[in-house]
DNA sequence: TCTCAGTTTAGAATTATTCTAATCTATTGA
DNA sequence: TCAATAGATTAGAATAATTCTAAACTGAGA
């Protein structure tokens, strides 16, 4: 079986009650899109209560280890996202949020070479939604 | 002729001292990124001073009036571009850096539709770099 | 069980940005 | 040209997300 005690085990990171309980939410197989903040309320509603500060580190240190990846689609709070699989995203800048777009569906060509000394690490693709 | 007055009466914005400054270091015919703060500390170095919230004012302004396009790329502060054609970019997260990708260079194809009740109001290509 | 490096925590600090309320000024109509 | 005023600017306070700090705590190996 595949328990958060076995993910943060491979990831070397010390299975605490805390990232337990936050990998407890975020890894259950379904994908989603968290906040600090929101991963935050949704923890306090459990008994083991978990400062934000903990969210914080957590929510980075499961980056690093590649369990999380990093979404920078509005300026006013960074996401956090269970697929860590190569994908695109619709974004609702109204209602802040987050749909997944699996990579295999788009194709981009004609991509120019990275400028000397660089390469392309990650190309992220947002379509920005509005109502109509 | 096409002067900065000019600019600002075609959107309706009052041709204050302030706006004026800031359209001549934004608009001279070149592509430029620049962020509040960095656009602010270029004002320094001027005689007129300027506020900083007189900053964030006008580049709201002129984004408002499509004079300029917000581009988030980073969640540490937001850029503000003279490129207001559909373009694309890349960026380097080292050296947070933003680099403009000509829009008919890129092909997209097989974008999933938007989900109901919504369409497409922009779509935005990141591509990250690294070192190499 | 003991020890300690790694973790968690509260609260302070930082940073980008927005707000507020007072002051100033570009425009317009007389 | 001038006075009135709607719109702009400003400093500084306020806010919000995030990071830092230093002290207290704890999981895991000896």
């Amino acid at each position: 079986m595949n328990s958060v005690k076995d993910i943060l085990r491979s990831s070397f990171l010390r299975p605490t009650k805390q990232r337990m309980m936050i990998g407890e939410l975020l890894f259950n197989g379904l994908d989603k899109h968290v906040t600090a903040e929101s991963l935050y309320r949704e923890l306090q509603r459990t008994e083991q209560k978990i400062s934000l500060a903990t969210v914080y580190n957590t929510l980075h240190d499961f980056c690093e280890k590649k369990l999380l990846k990093k979404v920078t689609v509005d300026s006013e709070k960074v996401y956090f996202d269970t697929n860590t699989n190569p994908h695109h995203h619709f974004y609702s800048d109204n209602e802040k949020l987050l749909i997944d777009i699996p990579k295999d569906k788009i194709k981009i060509h004609g991509l120019p070479k990275a400028p000397k000394g660089k390469q392309i690490k990650d190309v992220e693709l947002i379509a920005h939604l509005e109502d109509n």
